[in-house]
DNA sequence: CACCGTATGTTGTCATTACCACGAAAGGGC
DNA sequence: GCCCTTTCGTGGTAATGACAACATACGGTG
């Protein structure tokens, strides 16, 4: 296991390979592969373990009874899944993880995580409060993509992310982590809709674009 | 201070009114009160404090460019707000949060409570850990707005809604929280295209309803 | 009871968008 | 270069829901 890589995570922040370690035996490390495609949890699952990607990616979605799929994240080496349901233990799994490709996932059990034992593996604390924060930010997140799919028209909901993504990187320039298809499943937009509409929004000289970059040309389009 | 009401709040839980009065010099317990419509939080803020609602309610939404108004929460007496962008202090607000009522809101510093101090007041590592079990459960919430308001009927988003009810609840009759206008709001649709929906529903022989009780009549709608 | 405000259901019209099908453009790999 | 796959834009059609305007029902108050 490479501990240098898991102490750059945000989970492991600010404790040392060496320090990981010590920890390891007492927060009860389980390392298991995936291969693409194959499902790591299902819904309905309850007690699960914390699942931080070591390598590969996990795609975390939701399946409706109709079998329409809407994507909800998708996770990278150095980040973590279910942490929300492995801290609530009575809240039944709602949503399914499958391997997007070979994944390699290493799962923590959250009870001994929250468990701080005495003396040598003295970072407990330091885990749960870097689990606060891993939460915190994917809270804000959910609740931009709650913002950003709020408007009733397609126009509406570029607006608003769009409009978000330029203040955060500080430039009208902006360079979006999405193809097409995935901003409009972000949006919760047909493709080809969310296509016309860019079409016309750079005709009404709004934006410009071309893949993935954008140029907002009016400050609140 | 009602300290015996805050140590049955989420984020006081298992610690002792006791205990919490010991602590409330190192937490730095800061109390407000706000007349019903004042605004507690404005959009870019940074460096909030963690709220606690102690009486009245307040409630906290997204205000567009266009003053196009989102309502995300709603939150009463004993429940928190701005606690992920407290834990954040990079990322700035981008909700308001204004008081629905006259209300009485304590305050607590994130930092503070994240830095343990040692001996009298040892009850950091619980409060931490409460925070990320309220942490946890909102986001929770928050995926299941986004999984509700994924389909593209409002159909669908009523199943989606509703089947987790049921299943929640444990039988096919469910009340919910909601009137119309919220239920619409939450759903993301019109008020009166909602009510069109339902009617067509019931005519469908799928659920029954009266009010704010509703009765699913297929088990997957 | 008459009055009021609020919550809910109904109707009809029109804008928006989902959906389907197609073609053009843009990469890889050989 | 050529094939193959994926991504992206366009056109047309039908369905859906937003919106406005009104009707009805309910609850409280004088």
């Amino acid at each position: 296991m490479d501990l240098s890589f898991l102490s750059q995570t945000m989970l492991f922040r600010g404790i040392s390979p060496e320090e990981i370690g010590a920890m390891s035996s007492c927060l009860g490390f389980r390392t298991v592969r995936y291969a693409r495609g194959s499902v790591i949890y299902l819904t309905g699952r309850t007690n699960v373990d914390i699942g931080l990607v070591l390598s590969g990616a996990v795609q975390v979605e939701s399946n409706d009874l109709m079998g329409v799929k809407s994507i909800l994240n998708i996770v990278e080496p150095g980040g973590v899944f279910a942490e929300a349901y492995a801290c609530c233990p009575d809240e039944p799994l709602m949503v399914d993880v499958v391997a997007l490709k070979d994944s390699e996932i290493l799962f923590l059990n959250v009870k001994k995580v929250f468990h701080t034992c005495p003396a040598p593996c003295g970072r407990h604390t330091d885990m749960i409060r870097n689990l606060v924060s891993v939460c915190s930010r994917k809270n804000i997140r959910l609740s931009q993509r709650i913002m950003d799919t709020s408007s009733k028209t397609i126009r509406g909901r570029l607006a608003s992310y769009l409009t978000r993504e330029v203040r955060l990187q500080g430039k009208n320039e902006v360079v979006i982590p999405f193809d097409r298809q995935q901003l409009a499943d972000y949006l919760g937009v047909d493709r080809s809709a969310l296509s016309k509409e860019l079409g016309k929004m750079k005709r009404d000289g709004l934006l410009d674009y071309r893949k993935n970059r954008f140029v907002v040309l009016t400050p609140d389009l």
